[in-house]
DNA sequence: GGGAACTCTGGATCTAGGTCCAAGGCGTAG
DNA sequence: CTACGCCTTGGACCTAGATCCAGAGTTCCC
């Protein structure tokens, strides 16, 4: 699959992949004789989920790491754990804090009149 | 308060202030007759607010119109209370999207033979 | 009154995360 | 074989969000 594939797959520019590679958070794909990249099915996987972490609000390194977390198959396992149960702390503080502002702003609603049914 | 007593009790650098102020996210503070930017208590709440929005990963503009929510006192009150149903209905989509990937990485923890208890 | 510490403005510089060429080499349909 | 589109590299350029000067004026404290 060439660059242009991989990039329409995960709906992202070309130059993006290019630039994700030059930063090492993807990883380097065989090449065909005439120099092309050439990528397989895992890379698209590999995209989206970037981007999604991406799209939460992790930065470009933190995502690469929670990626490389799930598929580092040769560490061993107790410290992926670990580093695992790391990120899920910082993930609930997070959302804790996340709650507390949606909270603050259903507060704010109710005083305004509010009709927003509190889920 | 001068500049760098608010930088200091909100814990940011003077330049960020100013920065801020540039970038009109800061409302301009009064000036003393020597031209020095003079302070009141209500900046070091406003600019704490700002600081942590931005940590729940809001852009600094994004976090200025939460703020803006709930001082705007001349707005009517409906169109504030819209507003802010679209912010919490934001909030919760972020919230729901980390809560899966929460879950994610609880499940790689636990096939690492987890002892990370599930809260 | 002297000096250190603070403030002013304007502009240069930095990192992250991209985006956009230019000049040239492949690949493929007709 | 020729077009036309995709691929290569390198480097310039862009926005957000700061951070860091330089050169000059102001305040504070002994």
């Amino acid at each position: 699959m060439t660059i242009g594939r991989l990039a329409q797959a995960a709906g992202v520019p070309v130059d993006t992949v290019r630039y994700y590679e030059k930063r090492g958070l993807l990883a380097r794909p065989r090449r065909t004789a005439s120099g092309y990249r050439d990528y397989d099915e895992d890379a698209v996987v590999q995209l989206r989920a970037l981007k999604r972490a991406q799209a939460l609000g992790f930065t470009l390194r933190e995502a690469a790491s929670l990626l490389a977390l799930s598929s580092d198959h040769q560490a061993d396992a107790e410290a992926v754990r670990e580093r695992a149960v790391e990120k899920i702390d910082a993930l609930d503080a997070r959302i804790a804090a996340l709650r507390r502002t949606r909270d603050a702003l259903t507060e704010l609603a109710e005083a305004c009149g509010g009709r927003h049914t509190s889920r």
